[in-house]
DNA sequence: CTCATATCTTGCCAAATGGCAGGTAATATG
DNA sequence: CATATTACCTGCCATTTGGCAAGATATGAG
C-alpha cells in the first residue's frame, strides 16, 4: 500500500512511522491523458508523486512557440519548484502525456509535515541539492553536447518517452525542431 | 573587518558570535587578473566569497569553443557547486576577470561550521534553494527571451561588466557569437 | 475493417547565424 | 610618446537551421 510514497522519501533519518504519516497524507488521483495539471500564470498549490504515466512541463518562447522544459517519468516528483514554494504564478504548464496516476498533497499540509518530521526536512535538502545539480547539468549538456547526443542520452534515460511523445516536443525539450530532429535520426540510423 | 563576510551570511539565526566564528575562518586572498582560481577537471577544495572584482566562469562546447557560464559579481559566492559539493571535477574554470580580494575557506573547515552552527545550515538551505531558482530562472530565460532582451537585462544586473569584459566572452554568456552581438548592440543604439 | 486524423519524413527555398578578414579604435607596454 | 597588442565593427560569403508543404506512414475512433 502506498509502497511508492515511501519508496520517494527513502532517507536514513525517517522511520518507518514517519513514512506511514506522510504516505496518509497524499491522495490518489487519476489523470486523463491531456489534462493540465498546472497551467501558466497559476500559482501552484500543490505537490504530486508521479506513479505510472508521463508529464511534461512546457513554456512559450519569445516567439510563442511551445518549448518542452521537462518529461517527469514514474516515481518522479512532479512540481514547478518556483511557484510552489516561492508562491509565485507558474511560467511553466504542467500536462499529462499519458494517463496518470498522481499521489498529491496540499501545499500547506506538505509545509507542516516537512517542518514537523527532522528526516522529511533532511529529506528535502537532498531534494534540492540534487535538484539544483540535475539543473545546472542539463544547462552545462545544452552548451557542450551536441543535439544528436542530447537525442541519444535522452532515449538511452527515458526511452519511454518515444512510445508517447510527439517528435516536435522531444525536438523542443532538446533545443530544435522537428525538422532537424527528423534529420538526426535519419543521421542516426545509418 | 571582514564586513562583507557577515554581511553575506546574514540570516535571524545567526548571532554576532557565529559570525564572527565564521568570518575568522575566511582568509583573504589577493588575485591578479587572469589567475585560474579553478581548472577543469580539478575536483574544488575552496569556498570563496568574492569582496572586489569580477570573476568569471566558462566551460568549452561540442566545438571547443570557450562558453561564459557565469559572471560573479561583488559580495557574491563564488565556486562550482557541482564539484565542491559532490567533490567530483568540476566541468568549469573560474578565472579572475580582474585584480580581485577573495575570501576563501577550505571546504573541511567549511562543512565543520556548516554542521555545528544550525543557523549556518538554515542560511546554507536557503542559498542553495535560491540557487536553484536562479540557475532554473536562467534557463527559462534562454528559451523565453530574444538575445536582445537578454543582453539588455545582463547591462542592467551587472553593468560593470562591460568595462572589463570582451564582447566575445558576454556574447557567449548570451548564446550567440560576438559578430551577432555586435549587431545587437548596433540596433539598440539607434 | 475503414476512414479520419495525427505524426513523421523530406525536398525546396528563405532567413538567420557564423566564419573570416580587413580596417579602425582603444588599450597596454616599454 | 611610440609601438604593439587587443578588441570591436562590418561586409562578404558559406553554412546551418527553419518554414512550409506534400506525401507517406502510423494511430485511433467508430
Amino acid at each position: 500500500m502506498v509502497e511508492i510514497i515511501k519508496s520517494v522519501y527513502q532517507h536514513p533519518l525517517l522511520s518507518e512511522e514517519d513514512l506511514e504519516k506522510m504516505a496518509a497524507s497524499h491522495k490518489k488521483e487519476n489523470v486523463k491523458k491531456g489534462t493540465v495539471i498546472l497551467k501558466q500564470e497559476q500559482v501552484a498549490n500543490e505537490y504530486y508523486i508521479l506513479e505510472s504515466g508521463l508529464v511534461r512541463s512546457y513554456v512559450h518562447d519569445y516567439d510563442n512557440n511551445e518549448i518542452t522544459t521537462e518529461f517527469f517519468a514514474e516515481n518522479e516528483i512532479v512540481i514547478v519548484p518556483t511557484s510552489l514554494f516561492q508562491r509565485i504564478p507558474s511560467q511553466e504548464t504542467l500536462v499529462a502525456v499519458t494517463d496518470a496516476v498522481l499521489w498529491k498533497i496540499a501545499f500547506e499540509e506538505f509545509q507542516q509535515l516537512y517542518h514537523s518530521i527532522p528526516g522529511f526536512s533532511e529529506w528535502g535538502r537532498l531534494w534540492f541539492t540534487h535538484q539544483l545539480f540535475a539543473t545546472k547539468q542539463r544547462s552545462l549538456e545544452m552548451i557542450t553536447k551536441t543535439a544528436t547526443n542530447r537525442y541519444l542520452k535522452l532515449m538511452q534515460e527515458k526511452p519511454q518517452i518515444m512510445q508517447h511523445v510527439p517528435l516536435k516536443q522531444i525536438a523542443s525539450y532538446l533545443g530544435i525542431t522537428d525538422t532537424s530532429l527528423s534529420r538526426i535520426r535519419k543521421e542516426i540510423s545509418h
